[in-house]
DNA sequence: GTCATGACGTTACTATATAACCTTGCCGCC
DNA sequence: GGCGGCAAGGTTATATAGTAACGTCATGAC
């Protein structure tokens, strides 16, 4: 779906800087270009990508600990979400009550979906349940194929 | 849960045996003493930690590929599962028809409890269709605390 | 035996992530 | 104003994870 990218961004940036003003979080500068490098797609993008931008950006190295501690802030305000299965990172798509949902990773174009489905969230409670297990951090990433490039090879 | 561990790594070589004369894929020497390694417990390792391990044993260095190689050939075979959130490779505990199931990994034991719960493959199935998102591959991996370890810190 | 195929070895390299330590700038307070 | 404390960010080095390219050897079909 071709659409004004531009709009997802300035509402990511948007959101992030209310979130923060609220909790009293610091959104430096330095953050919150890492967190529109992020948005700069629906792809989730590496850290070292994103170094790479900055860099090229600033016209000179930055260092991946400057990445990482940025990255590490963004994902705990759950501003961000780290794609385990492909080391990367993706904006989040609502951002609020921290939360963990669910992604569903395209092969075709890489885009990342994320997904809240109470019915999934809901099944992995009770399996877990059933056995004992005391769920903290649920991680689904579900790889295939997604509406837009099925109808483009059909 | 203590239990007879020989058991779980006895039987794991015996099924893969059979599986892969079945399939009439060559469970090699190298291959079998991997997959051995893998299961050396029910946590999650390395492939570093295996490699370690082997080279141990042989006195001599391995290169990592060799244990790439034969964990790619075991995870093929469904023996042995990627914990994509660990990078780590855990055995599978009933291989077969190759399947992908949920794992429950706990943060205090390290242990990764693999279950196949059909509701929650359901449910990610249904969110996906929801979105015409084609589910190739689901990976489900939950962090959280075990029954065991949840009775030892009450 | 010959030859094709697949498994394994060797070397070098890329990618991802963290440790230890220091500098800077902000903010409240004396 | 100046000082103490703290968190952000810079610097350097290192740990961990994964691949590429190429060669050699074993197995099995013919
Ligand atoms: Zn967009
Ligand atoms: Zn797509
Ligand atoms: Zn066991
Ligand atoms: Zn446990």
């Amino acid at each position: 779906m071709p659409h004004d990218h531009s709009h997802c961004v300035a509402d990511a940036l948007t959101r992030a800087d209310a979130l923060c003003a609220e909790r009293g979080a610091r959104l430096t500068t330095l953050r919150r270009r890492v967190l529109e490098l992020v948005w700069s797609s629906h792809r989730p993008r590496g850290a070292y990508a994103i170094l790479e931008d900055l860099s090229q950006q600033d016209g000179k190295a930055t260092a991946p600990l400057t990445v990482y501690r940025a990255l590490e802030f963004l994902v705990e305000q759950g501003l961000v979400h780290r794609i385990e299965s492909l080391n990367a990172y993706v904006g989040c798509a609502a951002p609020g009550p921290t939360h963990s949902g669910q992604f569903l990773v395209c092969e075709g174009c890489g885009d990342a979906a994320e997904v809240d489905d109470p019915q999934v969230r809901a099944a992995i409670e009770t399996a877990a349940a059933a056995r004992g297990f005391r769920v903290q951090r649920p991680t689904v990433e579900v790889r295939g194929v997604c509406k837009a490039c099925q109808e483009k090879h059909p």
